[in-house]
DNA sequence: CAAGATATCTTTACGTCGTCCAGATATCGA
DNA sequence: TCGATATCTGGACGACGTAAAGATATCTTG
């Protein structure tokens, strides 16, 4: 290996397979849903044999588990956005819509996401302990926002209420019921606004 | 047919195939999970051939719905009698409590519930409707603990938040990163007291 | 630069799955 | 009683995940 920078890069007859199937299958996510997702359709799309992927993956949870890695990464990412555009008092307010923004414009990926974590019983790692994860921006943000940042337990407490509510309300968003709600409330980010006002742990959730 | 009272009761030759189908089903989900779910699986179960579930399921899922169907009917009672064992002002959060353990407990067939209504997009109607439904026991809870029933649309939002946080909770309480917290908390249920505690919908989270 | 070691990819194959179809069989309605 | 109809069986098809064996390209070492 030329250059052993992340862990086995550059392979040799495709050029990077691993990447190009990772992609293929997001492609497929986006364009057909998780029920397309199959392996052998990923290798299809790659234009490689059935067998391929096996010299990058294990198997079909792993190369679920690198797609999932990514779609933490893009939350990550949008909710450092968000927390970026707001204005200090509304920044825990902009993480829980951007949070819920993300699975809603994103649920096939997102659906792998937790798919992935619960067959691992655990969401990754890095979530927790990466500094720049969506998890830390939250709690951090309770911080900023006034919580005691020596109070660890009850800090954890809040950041995963904080988290659960966010969760249920992306998964429950989806649901037909709630259309005539939306609609009230004038469009789906108001709503979701409104659920998270209903929350104690969304300050000025009802203003921008 | 002779008793035409739940649309096709009694079938022919098996006694009740649609009945033992749904009955082999349950046993697999407990006892094997949701992968090992196949409908091959399930008719071998019950003693019949592969094709036999055609002549009264449509497809696959439409055996999934009927299961879940049934796990909305457990989740509902158990909800029942949470609500009728608390004292008044702990209601709410009982039911909150009742609502993650059943999830808890039965985490293969919750699975199957929100997976089915995904499909459907949408929860089962007899949700929202049904005036025993889990769902109707929240919101008239919270008119019992002094919510304006007038104000329909607040109640509404302040029951789907209840839900949301619920459900959410349900999803997270399995994953490894919380076993450190409920350790320190005591125990599962107090953990999950402690986080309702942090939401503003469940009062008197923190004593029984 | 030669040549074996090694990693990558293909081909073939196996068992399982969801589903369909044709035929057998039991129950129902007249 | 007998035809209609509902129920179940057996066999088949294509797609799936995955394993094994062989082909091929790249790397390493002398």
């Amino acid at each position: 290996m030329r250059e052993s920078q992340t862990a086995e890069s550059r392979p040799y007859h495709h050029g990077d397979l691993r990447r190009a199937l990772v992609d293929a299958a997001r492609r497929i996510l986006e364009a057909e849903g998780p029920t397309a997702l199959s392996l052998r359709a990923v290798a299809r799309e790659a234009g490689v044999s059935p067998a391929a992927p096996y010299h990058h993956f294990k198997d079909k949870a792993e190369l679920l588990d690198a797609i999932a890695d990514e779609g933490w990464q893009m939350l990550d990412a949008a909710m450092a956005k968000a927390k970026a555009e707001a204005e200090p008092r509304g920044k825990l307010t902009a993480l829980g819509i951007a949070y819920v923004c993300f699975a809603r414009e994103n649920p096939a990926l997102y659906r792998v996401m937790y798919d992935a974590a619960r067959d691992n019983e655990a969401l990754p790692d890095q979530m927790q302990h990466g500094d720049d994860s969506a998890y830390c921006k939250v709690r951090d943000t309770m911080i900023e926002l006034g919580a005691d940042p020596t109070a660890t337990v009850d800090l954890e407490l809040a950041t995963t209420a904080a988290w659960c509510a966010a969760h249920g309300l992306a998964e429950m968003a989806g649901f037909k019921q709630f259309e005539h709600l939306k609609q009230e409330l004038g469009g789906e980010v108001p709503f979701l606004r409104a659920i998270f006002a209903h929350l104690g742990l969304f300050p000025h959730a009802s203003h921008d």
